[in-house]
DNA sequence: GACTCTCTAGACCGGTCGGTCTATATTTCA
DNA sequence: TGAAATATAGACCGACCGGTCTAGAGAGTC
């Protein structure tokens, strides 16, 4: 199965064959794919298994929690991607409208490869209900990322909040289109407010 | 079973009782509610029979189709919601910046409502992934939505589009929060950014 | 070699999944 | 009244669900 890697809209993915990787790290990619296609309740352990080409066993010893339990691991994944991308670019001088072009842009590549299969996977998992501890770990991510944005907004939670939103309200746009539009159309208006700021 | 109706953010609902229904009726105000709340494939066909009191002869008497076609009617059902809301808000000679106020004001507090237990139906059921004619469906009324803003974003579809995209991603938001401030949090911006406009 | 610890392997469990099918009740209209 | 159409009722189906459990492979250490 050639399946690619994840596939955070904004990570600059290695090449490398998900084949290559540790059982227990091809399983946390694997999640991170199947879960931002179909969701926590739509993605079944044995499919995930499947993918990942590994046994039963193995799930249950890595992650003894189950499928809570790897879905938290592919969050935490997840944030790891988003903090790093933030803080690449926060570092870098960009402004914030700098950073909304990279991101949205990146964020509407990323669904036209994926043929718009994917959905961010903080969105894909919370947005359809989950385990408490598994929308926990969401929050914690999404505070992650308020709060490396707030440099970039001159210390705006309600700016750094619009962005979050709309980021990810215009992906699950554009999925229901099969169309980026929807995510390019969102950003331009964005940077659009941020000039005439 | 004294469960309340739906539940569209912008609607409101008369405070009929779910019993008092026709079965047809029932089934698809049932479903928007598990499905706000646990998305599509979080809702087993079962738990939604018991919940709307119904034989599983009606659901597929009703809806040949099944789980999807009743997942259409749910979307379908939403669609007048939104539409009877944006319309009668267009005609009543309110600004865009009112719209938003009241819109994201309505959803906060259907969010407060109901525990953060819901998710926008459109979103909790494309952002997992669903059956291609449910997307499609999906698809439809996010665009009519897009056209019902038209008039009052002076034409502008970039403008529509971020309407739509921050009012969903911000409910997403909230969800894993539990707290309502990222819907006000987001309305409080763009309102800044229409009136600088 | 023998013991330990880690990890892989998959059979197996009860429960639930979406969907089909037949039987019966209710309504409509001739 | 009686036939036809509509709708309710739920038993039943094979497939799959998440999770448990036992067995053994493999590496590291004495």
């Amino acid at each position: 199965m050639a399946r690619p890697l994840p596939s955070a809209p904004f990570s600059g993915q290695p090449a490398k064959n998900l084949g290559d990787l540790q059982t227990k790290e091809r399983l946390i990619r694997t999640a991170v794919i199947l879960f931002q296609t179909q969701g926590y309740h739509g993605t079944g352990t044995a499919a995930l298994l499947k993918a990942a080409n590994a046994p039963k066993g193995s799930l249950y010893h890595h992650f003894p929690g189950g499928k809570a339990e790897l879905a938290i691991a592919a969050i935490e994944w997840i944030e790891g991607e988003i903090l790093a991308a933030l803080s690449k670019t926060a570092n870098s001088g960009k402004t914030l409208a700098d950073l909304i072009g990279w991101l949205f842009e990146g964020t509407a590549r990323w669904a036209e490869r994926s043929h718009f299969e994917e959905s961010p996977l903080l969105a894909a998992i919370t947005s359809a209900g989950a385990p408490g501890e598994v929308m926990a770990a969401a929050d914690r991510v999404y505070r992650g990322a308020e709060d490396a944005l707030l440099p970039l907004t001159g210390g705006s939670r309600d700016l750094a909040a619009l962005v979050i939103s709309s980021l990810d309200g215009s992906v699950v746009l554009a999925r229901s289109r099969r169309d980026a539009e929807p995510i390019r159309a969102t950003s331009r208006e964005l940077r659009a407010y941020l000039s005439s700021r």
